[in-house]
DNA sequence: CTTTAATTTTATCCTTTGGTAAAATATATC
DNA sequence: GATATATTTTACCAAAGGATAAAATTAAAG
């Protein structure tokens, strides 16, 4: 993981890049690395408040002394897993493109939210922890970027509408479910678990469910 | 809320009642309430290892001890929360009838499930955090009940396509995906806000979704 | 009214938790 | 290989959090 690129959350100019003058060094690299991915796990399990640095230090294989030196509080690393987070969330939406057909978009749309329900389950799971807490962090960034990517690509959806190429949706409604059906089998891994014995890991299971769910979407919103 | 009817959580023969012989007294039945619905609402934003006895308390605008003489621990609380919200959550799937047309029970089906999200929002967030830890209290729950339950609304499910009223789909993908999309209303009700600024509360924004939701479903899985 | 039992409050305990200080160790550069 | 800098460890602190004890208050029953 690990790809922040500049993201519309606080930036706080390496506000968390404790004490070092010398950046990226090798160590720096890997250790911010390992604490990421620890604390994404720890988080997307117990939330924010339910997370401890103890937790996260441990599982990231190191002190909690340690792991303040180079995320200097709790909510620092915690922007800087949401940051990561947000930006391979909003990716795929972004790439709607009017001039393609729906069938050919919202299909491909469908492939790259489920493969990264796949690829981060955890990921998912620390986004919907922050909403169901009333995203304290995130609301700033709902009520805005993402608000707007929306409200574009609804207009996207609409205009395949008008030209006749899809059925009478509304398109907030259409983009929601496939978030909701996407992000259920990473949010609710163990439960689908229990009752099939199945994970997204297990190719089958995963190319399966892709297509099944593709296969009800799309027979529900094409002409 | 507050319906617990004996469920399949780990019954505790009144261990949660403190003290008291004279059971269910007035205040008895009044406070416990209060507190259950407190707890609902500061659990699902925080989930359980998030969730303090301090603001369950303050919400339920009594002190910790006093809290504490109504369930003795965290746990208790917990248990009893989750114990009514099982039961809710999964009585509408229980009612899924073989003889009657699946158009008519998937669409009252479907029905139920987004008037729980309506009603019960909290307690559906809940839900969500307690599979997103790992299901820690749940686990056996879904392992053995809801297993069970899910095992036979499939063949149900599997009947109708056999007899050619339904379009080829998987039951269990069917299932879920209905859960997911009425899910998602309760659970990412913060965003859905921030999108549209509308709420399930809004009677309007409800049967919009409801139909818009039915709509692609039942056309994506009838014949 | 008194007496008894139920409820609430106050004071307190021990553990966990986020965070700091400073010493110790490792790494890099000249 | 000495020196400066980066990293890690050890010891610790104050606040928060789950829980208990016992006193104080309120409500019910006779």
């Amino acid at each position: 993981m690990t790809l922040n690129q500049g993201f519309p959350l606080p930036a706080e100019p390496d506000a968390d890049r404790a004490g070092g003058k010398r950046r990226d060094s090798r160590i720096q690299v890997r250790n911010r690395e390992k604490i990421l991915d620890a604390a994404t796990e720890i988080f997307s399990m117990y939330g924010y408040r339910g997370a401890t640095l103890d937790l996260i230090a441990e599982k990231a294989a190191m002190s909690k002394p340690n792991l303040l030196y180079y995320f200097s509080s709790k909510e620092k690393l915690y922007l800087a897993v949401l940051r990561d987070i947000l930006e391979i969330w909003l990716q795929p939406l972004k790439e709607l493109d009017e001039r393609e057909s729906p069938e050919r978009e919202i299909s491909a749309y469908i492939d790259q939210k489920i493969r990264f329900s796949q690829l981060y389950p955890t990921a998912s799971r620390v986004f919907a922890n922050e909403i169901a807490a009333g995203a304290p962090v995130l609301k700033p960034v709902l009520d805005s970027y993402l608000r707007d990517i929306v409200k574009k690509k609804a207009r996207v959806i609409r205009k395949w509408v008008k030209r006749g190429e899809l059925a009478d949706v509304d398109p907030y409604h259409l983009i929601m479910m496939i978030w909701a059906v996407t992000q259920h089998y990473a949010d609710f891994a163990v439960q689908i678990d229990s009752l099939l014995g199945k994970s997204l890991d297990d190719e089958r299971f995963y190319n399966q469910t892709r297509k099944h769910i593709k296969r009800i979407l799309m027979r529900g919103i094409l002409k």
